[in-house]
RNA sequence: GCGGAGGUUGCCGAGCUAGGUUAAAGGCGACAGACUCAAGAUCUGUUUCUGUAGGGAUCCGCCGGUUCAAAUCCGGCCCUCCGCACCA
C-alpha cells in the first residue's frame, strides 16, 4: 500500500480520536502500558517490537469489547542525556557522529543537521527532538495510543508527582542514607558513569572491595589489600615496590606506610585522614610488622611485581596460594611457600601445577600469571578447604573462611575497607578514575523484610507471560537489597528532603503508569495552583480525605475529583508489556514501589517480558553498529508489513532474529493478502451449498484466533487468521467458490480481526468495502459454531487426507493415472470391522474371517465412528478431482472376496492409468 | 560460583507442563512441475532412508531407567546462552 494511503488513514484516526478512550460504564476497561522510551537518539527494530507487541494486544482487546487505554510518555531522566550533551561541546568526534546519524535518519539537510547539533548542547533540546521524532513515528506504525496523555519525565507535574512518590516512601522508611563507594575523577571533582568512561561500554568498569590488611611496625603500620583475606595463614613477608614513593599518614590517631597513589586513593576513602610525611622503601624494608591473627613476625622485600598504582603499594605476600608471590620468592631463598588451602582430589589449581601448565618460567610472564591467576583464585575460593594450620578456621570452606576472616580483623581493627576500579579506567579527558566514598549516599532500602513480604505476594497475584518467570520474580525479590537512588548529576526530580541530590532515572519511573489516567487533571490544577501539593495528590491516588483540598477552593476540588475517578476507572494496569532486560530492576521496582506505595486493588495484574531482537547474532544495540532504524524499516516495507513480521517471525518471549529477506517474504505474503482483497467481490446476496466449508473454517479460524488472543499468544493467533485464512481461500477455489466470493463471505469480520495486526490494510478496505467508521473500533463477534460447521470441517479433512493417499500411491506405485476409483466401506464391511476391533472374533461369519488379518493390518487407520464418509467424500469429490487433476468417482462397496477391501475410515483407492515404464495396470 | 533458559530432521523454529493421533507444525533454503520468449514473482508438489499401491526402517545432545508405548516422564553426563545491580 502507498505512502499516501497510510498516512491519510493514520490522520483520521488522530482526527476521530477513536483512541482516545473516556470512562464508560458499560464495557470493561484495559489499561495496557509499556516502559516509556529514554529518549536519546532515533529507536531500532528492537524496541518497534515492544510497542508493537502492546499495540496488537490493545487493539484485540478493544474489537473484542473493552474500553482500551494505551498510552505513552518520555523518559529523560538520568545522566547520559547531559553527557551526550557535555560531549557535544567538548568536540567529541565519535558522540557526534553517532548523533549525526541519528538525525539524519530523519533529515537529510546538512546544513539543518549541523544546526541541530549545536542545539543538541542543551540536553533538553536532545530530548524534545527525539521526543517528537518518536511519537511521529510510532503513530505511523499504527499504533492506538492515546497522545492526549503523552508526558516527559522532566515535566514540572512528573516531579511533583515524583516528589509526592519519595516522600511517600520515606514515609514508610524505605529510604536509608549511608557511606557508599562510587567512580570518581579527582580531577573533575566528580562521579563518573558508565558514559564518562573511556571504552566504559564495552569494557565496564567495576568496584572491587578488597580487604586492607593492617600489619603493624614499630615507627607506623603498613596496610595491605588484598582480595584473599582468607590467606593470612600463609603469609611468608610482604611486598613493596622499589621504585615507588611512600608516605605516611595519619588515620584514627596511628600512623600508616602507603604508597602515595594509594594515599591519594584513601583520601577519598577515608574521612579524617592526614598526610605526614614522605618516607621510602629503603625506611619501610628496616623493620618487621606483625601479622593480625597469626602473631607472625614478618620481613618486607622490595620486588617489581608490584604495582604501587593498585591498591596501597604493599602487598602481602603467599606463595602458597598466588602465582605473582610464588614468582617473586623465587629471588628469596630464604622464603618458603607454606600451603593453607586443600582442593579436592583430583584438582589440577595448584600453584606449581598452574606454572608448568602456563610455561611461566619468571615473574616476566605477566600475561600468563595473569591468566594462572584467575584461575588458581576462581578454583580455590569455590573448591578449595582450610586445612589444619589455619587455627580455628581450620576445615572450613574458604568461602566461610574469607568472611570469618574478614569480620575478625574489622572487629579488631586489624583491617579496613579498600576500595579499587576493576581495571586501570580513565575519563574520556584522560582523568584517572578511583574510587571515593559518596557519604550520605541515599537508598532506597529493598531488604525490609515487611516489603519483600508484600512484593512476594504481589508477585503471587501477578499473570506472567511466560509463566515461567514468576519464579524469577520471587527470587529477583529475594536478592534484591539496598539501592542507591539518587545521584548528584543528571536530569531529574530533586530529592524532596535533600534537594543536593537528584533521583536517580530507575527509581523515578516505576508508578508512573498512574499518571496517564490523571495527567491532564493534574496540569489543570498546576495552572491553578502553582504545584500540584503532595495532598491534592495524596486525595486523588490514595483516596484521601476531601477536606485536604478546601484551601484550594472549588475549582481545584472539582478537577481533584474528576481525575480521582479516572484513576479509580482505570488503575490498576492490565498488562504492561517490556523487554527481558528490564526484568530484574524495571519490572522487580515497579512491583515493589505499588506495593510500598498502594493499596492492593492497584497493584499490577499482569506482566509480559518479551525477548529481544538480535542481529547477525548480536544484540541490537547503537554501539554495535547492528542497529536497524525503525522508522526506515517501516518506511520501506509500510508499517503493517513490520507489524506483520513481528506478530508472526517468533513467539515474542523468545529472541528474535531480524533477517532482511524475511521481511520480503512477508511483503510477499501481504501483497498477495492486498491483491486478494482487491479483487473481492462484496458479500453475496444469497449462499450457495459450496459456500459452506469456506464460511465454516472461516468460523472455526475466528474463534481460534480469538481464543489465542485472550491468552496474548499473538503468534498463533496471527498462523490462524492471516495466514490460515489465506490458505483457506485459496483452496476454496477448488471447492468451487471463487476467491474474489470466498473473500466476499468472511471480508468484514476478517477485516476486523486483521485491524489488530495490519491496521493499514484493514481501514484501507474497509473503506473501500464501504462499512460505517473504523475497522479499528468495529465490534469481532464471537462466532457461534454449529454442529454443520465443524462436520464440514472435518469432511474436507477426510478429503485431504484421501489426497494424500493418493498421492502416494501414485508416488510409490510409480502410475500415471487416468481415473481413480474410490471405494468407501458399506454397511457390511463396517459390521465386521467392529467385531474385530472389538474382539468379538467368534461373532463373525465364518466366510469372513479370512478377514481379520488384512483388517488388524489397517487397525490404526479404522475409524468406527464415521459413519457419513460416503457423503462426506461425495460432498468434495470436485475438490478431490481437481486437487489431484484426474477424475475421481466414489462409490461404496460390498464385500470385495479374496481382495482388498475398504474399512469405515480406510476407503479403497484404485488408481487407473499406465506405469510409468509403460505397463499397463488395471 | 549463584540464579535462570535451552540443546529437535540443511538452517530458523513449534511440539515437549496433560507420553501414544509425530517422520515430527510453520517459515527459509533446495529440488521438480505449471505459468513465461526468458528471468523474477506466483502457484502445485517433493525435501531421513527405502519400497513398482496408501507400506517398512531409522530418528529429536549423549548414556541409562520407568512404560505395552518417550522428542515428551526419571537419573547421570556433555555443551550453549542469559542475568548477577546503580546502567538506561
Amino acid at each position: 500500500m502507498e505512502d499516501s494511503v497510510e498516512e491519510k488513514i493514520t490522520e483520521k484516526w488522530n482526527e476521530s480520536g477513536i483512541f482516545e478512550p473516556a470512562l464508560s460504564k458499560s464495557s470493561k476497561k484495559f489499561l495496557i502500558t509499556v516502559p516509556y522510551p529514554y529518549v536519546n537518539g532515533s529507536l531500532h527494530v528492537g524496541h518497534g517490537k515492544t510497542y508493537t507487541v502492546a499495540d496488537i494486544i490493545a487493539r484485540s482487546r478493544r474489537i473484542t469489547g473493552y474500553n482500551v487505554l494505551y498510552p505513552m510518555a518520555f523518559h529523560q531522566s538520568g545522566t547520559p542525556l547531559v553527557a551526550y550533551s557535555r560531549r557535544l561541546k567538548a568536540g567529541d568526534k565519535a558522540i557526534r557522529k553517532t548523533y549525526y546519524e541519528h538525525i539524519s535518519t530523519y533529515i537529510n539537510d546538512e546544513k539543518e543537521i549541523e544546526r541541530l547539533l549545536k542545539e543538541f548542547e542543551d540536553p533538553e533540546n536532545i530530548a524534545d527532538f527525539f521526543a517528537n521524532r518518536i511519537s511521529k513515528d510510532f503513530m505511523r506504525l499504527g499504533y492506538s495510543i492515546d497522545w492526549t496523555r503523552s508526558f516527559a519525565s522532566g515535566n514540572m507535574v512528573y516531579q511533583d508527582f515524583v516528589e509526592w512518590q519519595f516522600n511517600k516512601l520515606m514515609e514508610e522508611g524505605l529510604i536509608v542514607q549511608k557511606d557508599y563507594p562510587i567512580l570518581y575523577s579527582q580531577e573533575d571533582g566528580n562521579a563518573v558513569g558508565e558514559d564518562d568512561i573511556k571504552d566504559g561500554d564495552t569494557d565496564k568498569v567495576a568496584i572491587d572491595e578488597y580487604t586492607g590488611i593492617i600489619f603493624k611496625g614499630q615507627e607506623f603500620s603498613l596496610i595491605a589489600a588484598t582480595l584473599r583475606p582468607e590467606t593470612i595463614f600463609g603469609v611468608t613477608n610482604l611486598w613493596i615496590s622499589a621504585e615507588a614513593n611512600y608516605v605516611i599518614f595519619r588515620y584514627n590517631g596511628k600512623k600508616y606506610a602507603v604508597s602515595s597513589f594509594g594515599f591519594n586513593k584513601l583520601k577519598f576513602q577515608l574521612k579524617e585522614i592526614e598526610k605526614l610525611s614522605e618516607t621510602s622503601a629503603e625506611e619501610i624494608i628496616q623493620y618487621e610488622y606483625k601479622s593480625p591473627i597469626t602473631g607472625n613476625m614478618l620481613k618486607v622485600y622490595k620486588s617489581d611485581i608490584v604495582d604501587p598504582d593498585i591498591g596501597t603499594g604493599v602487598v602481602f605476600s603467599v606463595p602458597g596460594h598466588a602465582m605473582w608471590d610464588y614468582a617473586a620468592s623465587l629471588r628469596h631463598k630464604e622464603i618458603k611457600p607454606v600451603k593453607v588451602i586443600e582442593m579436592p582430589a583430583g584438582s589440577t589449581a595448584s600453584v606449581e601445577q598452574l606454572l608448568s601448565e602456563f610455561k611461566i618460567k619468571s615473574a616476566g610472564d605477566r600475561v600468563a600469571i595473569e591468566e594462572a591467576t584467575k584461575v588458581l583464585y576462581r578454583e580455590e575460593y569455590y573448591s578449595g578447604k582450610m586445612n589444619a594450620l589455619n587455627g580455628k578456621f581450620s576445615g572450613m570452606s574458604v568461602r566461610d573462611a574469607r568472611e570469618g576472616i574478614i569480620s575478625e580483623l574489622e572487629k579488631e581493627g586489624d583491617a579496613i575497607k579498600v576500595y579499587e576500579t576493576s581495571r586501570k579506567a580513565f575519563t574520556r579527558s584522560e582523568a584517572k578514575v578511583i574510587v571515593a566514598i559518596m557519604s550520605g549516599q541515599w537508598f532506597i532500602d529493598y531488604s525490609s523484610r515487611k516489603w519483600k513480604e508484600l512484593g512476594h505476594r504481589a508477585v503471587d497475584s501477578i499473570k506472567f507471560y511466560p509463566d515461567t518467570l514468576k519464579k524469577n520474580m520471587h527470587d529477583t525479590i529475594d536478592w534484591l537489597k539496598e539501592r542507591p537512588c539518587a545521584r548528584r548529576r543528571g536530569i531529574g526530580t530533586k530529592l524532596p528532603f535533600d534537594p543536593e541530590w537528584t533521583i536517580e532515572s530507575l527509581s523515578d519511573s516505576t508508578i508512573y503508569p498512574i499518571l496517564y489516567t490523571v495527567i491532564n487533571e493534574l496540569r489543570a490544577i498546576r495552572e491553578i495552583t502553582g504545584k500540584v501539593n503532595q495532598d491534592i495528590l495524596d486525595f486523588i491516588l490514595l483516596d484521601k480525605d476531601l477536606d485536604l483540598l478546601r484551601k484550594y477552593g472549588k475549582k481545584v476540588e472539582d478537577i481533584a475529583i474528576k481525575a480521582r475517578a479516572n484513576k479509580s476507572y482505570w488503575y490498576p494496569v492490565d498488562l504492561r508489556v517490556t523487554a527481558t532486560p528490564h526484568f530484574s530492576n524495571h519490572l522487580a521496582f515497579y512491583i515493589m514501589h505499588h506495593c510500598a506505595i498502594f493499596p492492593e486493588k492497584y497493584w499490577p495484574k499482569s506482566l509480559m517480558i518479551l525477548g529481544l531482537v538480535v542481529s547477525s547474532g548480536a544484540k541490537i544495540g547503537k554501539s554495535k553498529g547492528n542497529a536497524v532504524s525503525l522508522y526506515n524499516t517501516a518506511r520501506e516495507y509500510s508499517a503493517d508489513v513490520y507489524r506483520l513480521a513481528i506478530a508472526a517471525a517468533a513467539d515474542p518471549s523468545s529472541e528474535l532474529e531480524w533477517a532482511e529477506d524475511e521481511l520480503d517474504s512477508f511483503n510477499r505474503k501481504y501483497q498477495s493478502f492486498c491483491a486478494l482483497m482487491d479483487s473481492s467481490s462484496a458479500k453475496p446476496e444469497k449462499l450457495k451449498p459450496e459456500d459452506r466449508w469456506i464460511t465454516s473454517s472461516f468460523k472455526l479460524r475466528l474463534a481460534r484466533f480469538i481464543d489465542l488472543m485472550e491468552k496474548y499468544d499473538i503468534r498463533n493467533a496471527v498462523v490462524s487468521i492471516f495466514y490460515d485464512v489465506l490458505n483457506d481461500v485459496k483452496e476454496a477455489e477448488r471447492t468451487g467458490v471463487p476467491q474474489a466470493r470466498a473473500v466476499g463471505l468472511i471480508k468484514k469480520q476478517w477485516l476486523i480481526a486483521l485491524s489488530c495486526i495490519i491496521p493499514y490494510a484493514s481501514e484501507h478496505y474497509w473503506n473501500l468495502s464501504s462499512f460505517k467508521g473504523f475497522s479499528s473500533t468495529a465490534k469481532l463477534e464471537r462466532p457461534v459454531i454449529s454442529e454443520e460447521d465443524t462436520r464440514v470441517t472435518s469432511w474436507k479433512n477426510e478429503a485431504d487426507k484421501l489426497i494424500g493417499d493418493i498421492r502416494a500411491i501414485i508416488a510409490a506405485a510409480q502410475v500415471e493415472p487416468e481415473s481413480i476409483e474410490v471405494t468407501v466401506a458399506g454397511v457390511e464391511q463396517a459390521k465386521i470391522a467392529e467385531l474385530v476391533i472389538k474382539r468379538k472374533m467368534a461373532e463373525i461369519e465364518p466366510k469372513y474371517r479370512y478377514l481379520i488379518p488384512q483388517i488388524e493390518k489397517s487397525r490404526k487407520f479404522i475409524d468406527l465412528e464415521n459413519k457419513d464418509e460416503l457423503v462426506a467424500l461425495e460432498s468434495f469429490k470436485e475438490y478431490i478431482s481437481s486437487t489431484i487433476g484426474k477424475p475421481v468417482t466414489i462409490n461404496t462397496g460390498d464385500v470385495n472376496p479374496g481382495a482388498k477391501n475398504a474399512w469405515p475410515g480406510r476407503p479403497l483407492i484404485n488408481i487407473k492409468g499406465e506405469k510409468k515404464r509403460g505397463f499397463k495396470v488395471q
